[in-house]
DNA sequence: ACAGAAAATGTAAGCGCTTTCAGAATAGCC
DNA sequence: GGCTATTCTGAAAGCGCTTACATTTTCTGT
């Protein structure tokens, strides 16, 4: 069967300059070891015949494909599309081609996602978080795939991590709130099946409640999607429940955002009548009016590092260090204050 | 040089079940074709061994890979990641993989990515807007690649598009401003240079503008990049360089809420003291106070028809639409009203 | 039970590429 | 000029896979 794709192969060119393919080839990959003119004549029909290598036929040669994947919950959030920026740049630098994949928070389907970087030959892969499948992250294992969580320190089997702890970096926010003499929380939450970064944030904040002989009961947690509407609803569902909330702690920038814009279509006053702590520190959240009290993540660094551990585990490094911590810190700004008097 | 990649083969396979390697390979491609024993046998080893078909030698043979690529400025800004979801998900159920790319608004990288794509033997591929190189375009047709301007109309080669013209689409919000009595603009607009879209709005605004006998001096024009920091200094300098200014045209919404949370800050009323109309329709717009007066787009149908288009034209489709127009309309909301009577 | 058809499996070629090995061309030296 | 040392180039193998074709096995019907 022979199938004429319009593909301009080494054979094209080699034929064209007159040459074999190994001097193509070699023109094209060792430059100092083909003479001058001939890698003149061969640069030329190259540019007129628009040859392109086949990366698939090369990478079968070469074992290996100079390309890396990064597999995320989603693209649609401002958090991760800067930190894969950042990812590509540090990636490209190092000659590295990045490969995107995102789950849509479902571990089957990063499953299916991690085959298939696997199938295209990805040398190391980024994987945010730390829920995916066991049997996934085995494959890696055996097969000797570097690869590295990232956004999360608590990896399973051991593995690379380049994050901060959620439990703890939340903590920030609810002491913050806990000194200004706020009693009454409530709690908005992404979903927190199979998202270990919703459930470890949850888990920390409630815990520092707990050690301040605060317990919450399970009507002012509220759990949502990403999404500006559904936070919205959160917070009615929040207030509905127990009025007497002053201060919402929320597990995403976004989710605070919604809670703001909804608290203040309520009429409310931010921060005098609800105090609101966001977290990742989102571009917007600085510029909202009032400006949202957050918990800052240093993304940018965190993708750079496992970017740079990813590269050094590829080229045999020794001696790496298991848990890479990314930068946290509470930004104090307007949307939180002292708890109002009642 | 026998490198020992731990890579499973199809060979592994063969030998593990004691069939020959065409076998292992009907039993996955075709798999009536193989009695079921083995077909079972092959799937137990497969799955004891780990196999994952090598993508690149298939595609070799296949003279396909299964993949389609898509090319865009950048991740980060909501209106492409939603965009890119939608087209990612056509594209699965048609059995399609997606490659993104991103170029950062720079057509010499659009145009290594889409030799890098072509390297990946993608089937087709998505570009945004029409900036690209005519070398890159050129390119794609000689190779006989299926591609799709989306975004814009205006088409190099008179190429294939699913958009929409954003030139008359911008005057939806201009003429609302108009006949709300405006008689003093701004514009304030992302960096037109290779930017085809961006050119297109700001001229569409002026000629409408100029229709009716208003004409803008350059220094109420202003480009800036995409960011809320730089939309803000964007106001202040509108505001400065005419203080009359009633009305700001935005080439985006991103923009739109910049100028809004600016003009906010600077203690300004919206839209008492000013009107303001974006341009996307992003999901925070309807959300914000005052929401946003905007030009929607059915962005998720866009991409959508790109997506079907492309297999269409992969499947040789006859008479396939060359232009494929998508929904735009003027949503009016909060930040735009009847110019104040000076 | 047996010929012939149908179904199942194996053999081997080749996709586009890189690289070893060997051979050809050029340079250097006395 | 004749010889070796050096630089270039080409022939051919093989990476992991699919498939046309050949071969073997199983199933028909009589």
């Amino acid at each position: 069967m022979k199938k004429n794709t319009g593909a301009v192969t080494i054979d094209h060119v080699a034929t064209a300059a007159k040459v074999s393919t190994a001097t193509v080839s070699r023109a094209l990959n060792r430059p100092d070891t083909v003479s001058t003119a001939l890698k003149e004549k061969i640069h030329d029909v190259i540019k007129k015949l628009g040859y392109i290598p086949n990366a698939g036929a090369r990478s079968l040669m070469l074992k290996r494909s100079g390309t890396m994947g990064a597999i995320v919950p989603t693209l649609d959030n401002a958090i991760f599309a800067q930190g894969l920026a950042e990812f590509q740049k540090q990636l490209n630098q190092a000659g590295y081609q990045l490969l995107v994949a995102s789950t849509n928070y479902d571990p089957v389907i990063e499953t299916n996602q991690i085959n298939n970087l696997l199938a295209r030959g990805v040398e190391g892969i980024a994987l945010f978080g730390t829920s995916q499948e066991r049997e996934a992250l085995k494959l890696l294992k055996t097969r000797n795939i570097p690869y590295i969580h990232v956004g999360s320190l608590t990896t399973p089997f051991n593995g690379y991590a380049s994050g901060f702890d959620n439990r703890e970096a939340i903590k920030l926010g609810v002491q913050h709130l806990l000194e200004k003499g706020h009693k009454h929380f409530g709690i908005l939450t992404g979903i927190t099946n199979k998202n270990d970064r919703a459930k470890d944030r949850v888990a920390g904040a409630l815990e520092l409640l707990a050690e301040n002989k605060i317990h919450l009961k399970p009507e002012v947690i509220v759990e949502c999607h990403y999404e500006l509407q559904e936070a919205r609803l959160g917070l009615k569902k929040l207030l509905i429940s127990n009025p007497k909330i002053t201060a919402i702690i929320c597990g995403q920038d976004v989710l605070a955002l919604g809670a703001l814009l909804e608290a203040q279509n309520q009429g409310m006053k931010i921060p005098r009548d609800l105090s609101i702590v966001g977290f990742d520190d989102l571009e917007i959240s600085r510029h909202l009016m009032p400006s949202l009290t957050t918990i800052h993540i240093d993304a940018i660094g965190m993708w750079a590092q496992a970017a740079n551990h990813l590269i050094s585990q590829i080229n045999g490094v020794d001696n790496l260090p298991k848990k890479i911590k990314a930068n946290v810190n509470l930004v104090i700004r307007e949307s939180s204050t002292t708890a109002p008097k009642r």
